[in-house]
DNA sequence: AAGACGGGGAG
DNA sequence: CTCCCAGTCTT
């Protein structure tokens, strides 16, 4: 079956005047009160919807206010320096949504006159800027009708018109969105949008959705024959690649601390951190002298502080966090430096690496 | 189409 | 501990 034609069928019998009518009410009563929802501008909205992807609103509230008063605008945040940037990032994760998010601001400025484009296709091309991101800046900031399916409103939307297909599918979001194509409101297309994504965080949440307290139960088919807590559909995530290494706190006669930056691609690009040793290409007892190797310093490896077990999304970190000290020789690495205990918070660290900071003697 | 890319909260 | 959450880019 086509999709316009599976669309038609969904949307058989289904109410969407009065749907909206009830989701549009249900928002404007009930919605929680967010610094990005103080005004439409639309730097606001769209740095927040890049803080929020995958990411929870209680962990962004505090890195967005923080950001707003750092980078008040898309001039300000143009004019930064990258590393000021993922600082303001830190522990927020997902670390190339920063570095795009500055690509296209500094695009906004250069080709936009500093003025987020209304158009969706010159929004979608901006860097960081997928369907999802662009409908949330269209509707909340523009008030233009366009879809912005995020996880939540499939979440809704499955329950609601009783959808079976495969979440983590594209093709289901292709579907989802031609529905609020079929569903969003005209005259508020804001609303429509935000009510969906605020009624799958507040009450058609997850686990144990609340459906005794939803305003639009009366529409719900899955609520209607009892499925709800079935939907949506989503296939099972393999488990991650487990990866030992060892840890290293080197300081030298001075107390400083050895410290390199990561490669500019890749798993937190750019951010900086200890030392590694992959375990899985250096044998325990080699590692003095894959040491001397990598950073042209003779080292003595002392005590084990402590085994830091850090979970990504596609692999795990098993750190061992060994205390070093250098006995001679000058460091010898493009991208490693020696500073002052005292100096680290200038450097953004990922958080499995801030988990060995306690034990820097100092 | 599948994998890379973080971190936090609930139970 | 284990499980759950989930947009965009790259390959």
């Amino acid at each position: 079956m086509k999709r316009t034609e599976r669309v038609n069928n969904i949307l058989k019998n289904f109410d969407k005047k009065s749907y909206r009518k009830d989701l549009i009410h249900w928002f404007k009563e009930e919605q929680r009160i967010l610094p990005w929802r103080e005004n439409q501008d639309p730097y606001r909205v769209w740095v927040s919807e890049i803080m929020l992807q995958q990411t929870r609103v209680d962990t962004v509230i505090p890195y967005f206010n923080h950001f707003m008063d750092k980078f008040p605008t898309p001039d300000a945040l143009a004019q930064a320096d990258e590393q000021e940037v993922l600082k303001a990032w830190e522990g927020l994760g997902y670390y190339s949504r920063a570095r795009n998010l500055q690509n296209a601001v500094r695009e906004v400025v250069s080709e936009y006159d500093g003025v987020v484009p209304a158009d969706p296709e010159e929004l979608g091309s901006l860097k960081g800027v997928g369907p999802y991101t662009r409908g949330a800046i269209l509707s909340i900031a523009y008030d233009i009708p366009d879809p912005a399916v995020d996880g939540n409103v499939m979440r809704v939307l499955s329950r609601i018109l009783r959808v079976e297909d495969d979440i983590s599918k594209q093709s289901a979001r292709k579907l989802f969105e031609e529905l609020v194509k079929e569903l969003i409101s005209e005259e508020d297309p804001s609303s429509f949008n935000q009510g969906l994504m605020e009624l799958g965080a507040l009450v058609c949440t997850p686990k144990t959705p609340s459906c005794m307290l939803c305003p639009v139960q009366e529409h719900c088919r899955a609520f209607d024959e009892g499925v709800e807590t079935e939907l949506p559909v989503k296939a099972s995530k393999k488990k991650q690649k487990k990866s030992p290494y060892l840890l290293l706190l080197v300081q030298n006669e001075k107390g400083e601390v050895l410290i390199e930056q990561r490669p500019d691609t890749g798993l937190l690009a750019s951010l900086w951190q200890y030392p590694m040793v992959p375990l899985e290409d250096v044998g325990q007892e080699a590692v003095e002298n894959w040491f001397y190797g990598e950073y042209g310093l003779k080292v003595k490896v002392g005590e084990s502080v402590k085994r830091i077990k850090h979970v990504f999304s596609h692999l795990i970190w098993e750190m061992e966090v060994i205390k070093v000290t250098v006995k001679e020789g000058t460091l010898d690495h493009e991208r490693a430096t020696f500073i002052a205990p005292e100096n680290m918070e200038d450097f953004p660290f990922p958080v499995s690496h801030q988990k060995a900071h306690p034990y820097i003697n100092r």
